[in-house]
DNA sequence: TTGCGTGCAAAGGTTTTGCATGGCA
DNA sequence: TGCCATGCAAAACCTTTGCACGCAA
């Protein structure tokens, strides 16, 4: 049986204040320490197991590390980008996506989480800057 | 003006040999070790990113830290899917994804490199598992 | 009171870096 | 000969783990 902390909240509410963007589990015990609730960082990462086990976070990995990001919606056409050059990481919803996954559960029988697709590539700034930097 | 050696030569043609597979620097290092030829493991993590930056090796961050794969193919309808219950890597092609990555650039202007398209879920064999314990 | 959750510190693993040496051109 | 690439070891880094303690129920 779960017991409720204040570290539990502090680590939950935190990561809720970031709705649309993501964090590292290093980034929340930094904020969390700067707001004079200090939480460990394996606390931290122990919540953030538990979180995501329970569907509430998002885990994603990328080239720097693990990001965390609070999840309450729907995410079935929702994606995630980042640019390889800024490393910006930008949310997207795309209804092409969810056809996608059905197309390849159908044909390749494997199923999709959703809730981790990652892309990468050039976000349009970079992509202006790279055009420029050719013509000059 | 790059110099060619020797070790260089085995970094390449080693993970050329899992042409269609996937090593972690680490496994790059063990297998040439086991071959004879020990290449200290900063230099392959040098080589690999020089094999990167041109393009002739795909850098793919997944759970347990980073690994590499050989590319001479056309990439654009390839993509890769890691299976989050057994761990194992599954390569796929799929024709609807140039399609889905042209509609992202018109859409929302970000260039997407195909190279690093990788999906997680369930693969067909842990998906009937899942279902039989289910039935239990 | 019970035992889960926490914090600290240490360990674990991967990747990077500094510096002296070796080897290609 | 000049200079890049290498190897080693140390460092840096993120994340996990062990263990004693604190605190919720």
């Amino acid at each position: 049986m779960p017991y409720h902390t204040r570290q539990q909240q502090a680590v939950l509410s935190c990561i809720e204040s970031h709705r649309d963007g993501h964090v590292t589990a290093l980034e929340l015990a930094e904020e969390l320490r700067a707001k004079g609730v200090a939480v460990g960082v394996a606390t931290i990462y122990r919540q953030l197991d538990k979180l995501e086990a329970q569907g509430r976070v998002h885990k994603i990995n990328t080239e720097e590390g693990a990001c965390y990001q609070y999840c309450d919606h729907a995410v079935g056409n929702c994606f995630l980008l980042k640019c390889e050059r800024c490393g910006r990481i930008l949310h997207l919803d795309c209804a092409q996506l969810s056809p996608l996954y059905r197309h390849i559960q159908e044909e390749h029988h494997f199923i999709i989480n959703p809730r981790k697709t990652l892309l990468y590539g050039l976000c349009q700034t970079c992509a202006r800057e790279d055009t420029a930097h050719e013509k000059s």
